[in-house]
RNA sequence: UGGGGAGUCGCCAAGUUGGUUAAGGCACCGGAUUUUGAUUCCGGCAUUCGAGGGUUCGAGUCCUUCCUCCCCAGCCA
């Protein structure tokens, strides 16, 4: 098989990676074809990355077949590759869920070739940065036939919520990744490994890695020392291992107050990096935990609980953001001290950062977001305009459109702003190829035909067709009639046409006024409008070009430059729409020192009653459809109803004629 | 002024151990097609890699000096 690959694909040698059952005669059909891209299999997807490397890149039930742009390399991946290459996993045993080293080296060799994990704290709704997080962590062990892990990392009992917990599942699984694989289900909650976390910590006190400190917060503090001069030791810092031993038993057992002491590990109060000046490992909590109820009274803090348990569960890959960096040098430190207890087996779990997604026009601190529903500057955490998932789900966001964001912005170790209109155009991109279109009067003015009676027929409708999508024939037809009386936008209309201007204008200096086409109808001439007392124009008038009906033959013998879309007068439907526009005005809505609020976008959103095409009003809940010429527009997932359907704009279209 | 990171086209981002023409995407600009000024399709788009020195036949890749930006002093994560 590899020969036969090597042959076909002419410029070098070809190394199958990820040799899962593969149907020959389909691989080879497709490599010759589709070099570069991703190609489908029956039961798997492939992906051709180079001469020399092909990753299956689906699990066996996805039989779409579909070309897809091959990632580009980046840190990770090479990380990842580097260490496949070397066998740096190849040894891990797995005890069919998370352990310590005897429960790990009891299983059989692990099947996954690398582990990940996306571990968020459950203390808020996730965000478009979370979303990053979840691709690259879920894309990289789907990528290399990995596990990724979803783990809740609630290890602060104040700040955690069992609807936190929820709301981050039915997210992640919208995005469209799932924790169950291989058969196993791989949920798992930090606060299950208390029990094993609490023993690493007597183990690195009974190894004189660790004592009990009865020092205040402010004192520690104080002798934390600065960015530029060393710290100082803690008085308690020499007492003897088995006071602290006893000392965090007593912990343990609900003996001290919050704050009366509090575990340290025992570095070096003198260490150029702050995280190293013996940091403080585990707490007194008297607080209610969401998963473990009052069982405890101490819990273990981030530096020290995050590495035991990546470790715990045979993590390969820890990915996590920038500024965990310098905490590296302690989970380095603390999984070897671990590992030399017996506690954790080798090769331990290794840390690597990225850099977040910034975006602009949009805020992700949890506080400000906090605020914004707080405040009721919108209507809450799934509101439209939110960066929250469940916001931008509402707002008409895809799963494939984030998907497409987190390839687009790579990984890298670079800070980095991502212009809003880059997410908008992944949305466009996506939605472009499968949501039907539809007409629709946004700014409705009334147009009339007025020789309607000699072409069609006094009180005759004229039947059209259209097809659902412009490019796949086989999404089907919609139909409505056209009518003497009809919708048109306002903006289609123009008394004094600028110019390039190719919809509506009447005459003009003797020039006849101009003719555009009413899409699946006729060419139609303007010949003037009527107004108001106040010299508003309240109707446009036009009259049939006969023989121009769309379908027809000879339809075209009439050219015309504009097209303008419709909705009939007597049949079409009102609807609310609400028209989205982003939450702020400066791209850094926070930056440098700026009250955020300051920057709200007083317009971000928009509620009109629209005119839509009559086939709209049979929509559903979180239907997505092309408005024609307008933009992408998604039936509300909470207001909208059969019959009286509520729009979402998700995203306009591209304008180049930008007015 | 300690430590840890980062600086390659407007925005992202590839660039193995230095090897000759600096990937790709987005955006943008042309042109073609189009009953969406959309889509699609073709073509264009870094003599230059934060700046200056140096080593070398050859440097984005090595050495050196400098500049800019980000992170770290929670009993948060």
């Amino acid at each position: 098989m590899q020969a036969e690959l090597a042959e076909l694909c002419l410029p070098t040698q070809v190394e199958v990676l990820q040799f899962l059952q593969i149907d020959t005669a389909s691989a080879l059909l497709a490599l010759a074809t589709q070099q570069n891209l991703a190609f489908g299999v029956t039961g798997y997807n492939y992906r051709f990355e180079s001469p020399n490397r092909i990753h299956a890149v689906t699990a066996p039930n996805d039989t779409k077949t579909h070309a897809t742009p091959v990632p580009t390399a980046n840190f990770l991946r090479n990380a990842i590759e580097r260490d496949l290459e070397a066998q740096t996993y190849a040894s891990r045993h797995w005890g069919g869920g998370p352990g310590d080293a005897a429960h790990h080296a009891a299983g059989p060799l692990d099947v996954a070739r690398i582990r990940t994990r996306f571990p968020p704290e459950p203390n808020g709704y996730l965000h478009i940065g979370h979303a990053k997080s979840i691709c690259l962590n879920f894309g990289l062990a789907r990528d290399y036939g990995g596990v990724c892990h979803m783990r809740f990392d609630d290890t602060n009992p104040e700040k955690e919520e069992q609807e936190y917990v929820d709301s981050i599942l039915d997210s992640v699984r919208w995005l469209g990744f799932d924790w169950v694989q291989n058969g196993e289900n791989h949920l798992f909650y930090a606060s299950n490994y208390f029990d094993l976390m609490y023993r690493a910590a007597e183990a690195l006190i009974e190894r004189d890695h660790a004592y009990i400190d009865e020092q205040t917060a402010e004192a520690m503090r104080a002798t934390r020392g600065t960015l530029t001069e060393p710290g100082t030791d803690s008085p308690w810092r020499d007492r003897p291992v088995q006071e602290s031993l006893r000392l965090f038993r007593e912990m343990r057992d609900g003996n001290h107050a919050e704050g009366s002491m509090i575990l340290r590990a025992k570095i070096d109060m003198a260490s150029p990096n702050i995280n190293l000046r013996d940091p403080a490992i585990y707490r007194i909590r008297f607080a209610e935990h969401h998963n473990t109820g009052n069982t405890w009274c101490i819990y273990p803090m981030y530096t020290f609980a995050h590495p035991i348990e990546d470790a715990l569960e045979q993590i390969t890959h820890s990915i996590c953001t920038l500024e965990f960096e310098d905490q590296r040098p302690f989970y380095d430190w603390l999984l070897a001290r671990l590992a030399e207890c017996g506690l954790l087996a080798h090769p331990l779990p290794h840390q690597y950062e990225f850099a977040r997604l910034n975006l602009t026009y949009i805020i992700t601190s949890k506080r400000k977001l906090k605020q914004l529903v707080d405040e009721k500057h919108v209507d809450g955490w799934n509101d439209p305009r939110m960066p929250t998932i469940v916001g931008m789900r509402r707002r008409g966001y895809t799963p494939e459109s984030l998907q497409l964001l987190a390839e687009r912005t790579g990984a890298s170790k670079s800070n980095s702003w991502i212009d809003y209109s880059v997410l908008e155009g992944c949305l466009r991109e996506d939605l472009e190829g499968k949501a039907p279109r539809a007409m629709a009067a946004l700014d409705p003015l009334l147009l009339k035909l007025t020789n309607w009676d000699e072409v069609v027929g006094a009180g005759k409708v004229e039947p059209c067709v259209a097809p659902a999508h412009p490019h796949h024939p086989e999404f089907g037809e919609r139909q409505f009639n056209l009518t003497p009386e009809i919708w048109i936008e306002r903006e289609d209309f123009e008394e004094v046409p600028p110019k390039g201007f190719r919809r509506l204008f009447p005459p003009q200096d003797g020039k006849p006024g101009n003719m555009a086409r009413l899409k699946y109808g006729y060419v139609i001439e303007c010949t003037g409008c009527e107004k108001d007392s106040n010299g508003h124009v309240v109707a446009v008038l036009a009259r049939i070009v006969p023989d121009t009906k769309s379908g027809t033959p000879g339809a075209d013998s009439v050219k015309v430059k504009g097209v303008i879309t419709w909705v009939s007068e007597s049949e079409g439907v009102a609807a609310e729409v609400r028209l989205y526009d982003r939450l702020f005005t400066e791209p850094q809505p926070d930056a440098g020192g700026r009250d955020f609020l300051e920057a709200l976008n007083p317009n971000s959103r928009r509620i009109i009653t629209a005119w839509l095409e009559p086939g709209l009003a049979a929509a559903r809940a979180d239907d997505k459809f092309q408005f024609e010429r307008h933009g992408y527009f998604v039936a509300d997932r909470v207001d909208s109803q059969l019959g009286k359907p509520v729009f979402n704009l998700a995203v306009g279209l591209k304008d180049s004629w930008a007015k």
